[in-house]
DNA sequence: TCTGGGGTCCTACGACCA
DNA sequence: TCTGTGGTCGTAGGACCC
């Protein structure tokens, strides 16, 4: 989401140059802020900050409202409320937001198959193909946005242009409620005055490491010789910025991206030094990343916990998995592997398990062992002794001995012949 | 002032292997 | 047999994005 205010705002006229382009970046005005404004009139003109209201909170989005008094998207919701006293908090409501965005990605499928989502509020389109449907890109783009309004009754910002990269730094500068076009041979002057700091992936590291050596703007770039970018950012780094300084992107918009992994993290309210109380949190995290991993049919190769203690630092430990899985109990025990190495001498503030190297599942049956419905089922099937348990068997006494309070198998029993 | 939670990507480094 | 080298993999940490 965009954290300007606004200010500096820049927009096409009504018949601008739309030559060569043909990439949309669609992104959704403060998208949080204004579905709650939507939702609730009364909240309607007023600063209001999206946020939950624990003391370690911080601002999940803004309404352009609070935004002009200096509140921004990742500012503990404390000093949000210090420069703006009179903003309202309001709790998220992700359930809303991601009904609100499914409504808005249906309507950019509508016009063009080639959506590449980025986020819950915006998304890249290639309207290449659709010009002889719709009309050029510029057309579409205004037809978009009205459509966006009168539709769902929010407002979004688009940019228009040859490639991703320019076609979103266009859409953050047209907000709020903007839409910017920027003609394939106006690239070269609409980038070289901009701070180097607008090229999507420099943020204030990369940005220092640029103006210590006199790398400023854009147009800056074009003058640096590419082995001082090279030192200053890194190869790969380097190479990425020399291109997208020269109006070089050849990422087409990816209708099919898939995760990576899969993670849920938790800061506590304060800081926790009981052991016991971390590894049960590490157990109810990986039972989350368990289910998710499930109802997206993948399972992962390595665990990863995250640690971060009292003093902000943060540590990550990660364990590569004898086999795949998406079993929260197997998730949890490799967590626990993991945490049982980390040096617990100060109190830790937060802690997150994340499954990555994802893969398809495959046909095994062990999805089951960690969820009530699950459970149901086993426990239905056991009929008797032994219960056929995805390639192997387990016996009732086992199954729900571990339930009782007792400690799960940490892996599935061992194959035996199936008897047919 | 006091720093969320969800991610992706990159770099560095050690282990291992051909 | 010993040593050097380059590729790959696993791991840890950091920057960045929304």
């Amino acid at each position: 989401m965009g954290r300007g205010d606004g200010s500096g705002r820049l927009v096409s006229p009504a018949e601008a140059d739309d030559n060569g382009t043909g990439i949309l970046h669609v992104d959704m005005d403060a998208f949080y802020a204004s579905v709650e404004q939507l939702d609730d009139p009364s909240l309607r003109g007023r600063a209001i900050i999206i946020g939950a209201p624990e003391s370690r909170s911080v601002v999940s989005s803004a309404s352009y409202e609070a935004r002009r008094f200096g509140v921004r998207s990742a500012m503990p919701v404390g000093q949000a409320m210090r420069l703006c006293p009179t903003a309202i908090v309001v709790p998220p409501h992700f359930e809303r937001y991601l009904e609100m965005s499914s409504r808005v990605m249906h309507i950019f499928r509508e016009v063009t198959p080639l959506v590449e989502p980025l986020s819950i509020d915006e998304a890249f389109l290639d309207v290449r193909g659709a010009r002889r449907l719709w009309g050029s890109p510029g057309r579409i783009a205004r037809m978009l946005r009205q459509r966006v309004v009168d539709e769902t009754g929010l407002t979004c910002s688009v940019g228009v242009a040859a490639t991703k990269h320019v076609a979103k730094m266009a859409s953050t500068l047209s907000k709020p409620d903007g839409l910017l076009i920027v003609a394939a041979a106006d690239t070269a002057a609409f980038l070289g005055p901009r701070s180097v700091r607008a090229l999507w992936g420099v943020g204030p590291k990369a940005s220092e490491a640029l103006e210590s050596r006199g790398i400023r703007t854009i147009a800056d770039i074009l003058e640096a010789p590419r082995d001082v970018l090279d030192r200053a950012l890194g190869p790969a780094m380097g190479d990425r910025v020399w291109h997208l300084a020269r109006g070089l992107d050849a990422r087409e918009v990816d209708t099919e991206r898939v995760e990576k992994s899969v993670g849920h993290e938790e800061t506590f309210h304060e800081d926790i030094a009981d052991t016991a109380i971390l590894r049960s949190e590490l157990r109810r995290l990986a039972d989350r990343v368990g289910a998710r991993l499930r109802g997206s049919g993948w399972e992962a190769s390595t665990v990863a916990i995250k640690v971060r203690f009292a003093d902000f630092t943060t540590i990550s430990r990660s364990q590569t998995l004898s086999e795949p899985t998406a079993v929260g109990q197997r998730i949890g025990d490799a967590a626990h592997d993991l945490f049982r190495s980390v040096d617990r001498s100060l109190p830790v503030r937060l802690i997150g398990v994340r499954a990555e190297r994802l893969r398809p599942a495959g046909s095994s049956a062990p999805t089951l062992w960690d969820d009530d419905e699950g459970w149901r089922r086993i426990e239905d099937a056991l009929d008797g002794a032994t219960a056929r348990f995805g390639r192997g068997a387990v016996t009732r006494a086992t199954l729900l001995g571990a339930r009782g309070g007792g400690t799960l198998p940490s892996s599935p029993p061992a194959p035996r012949p199936d008897p047919g």
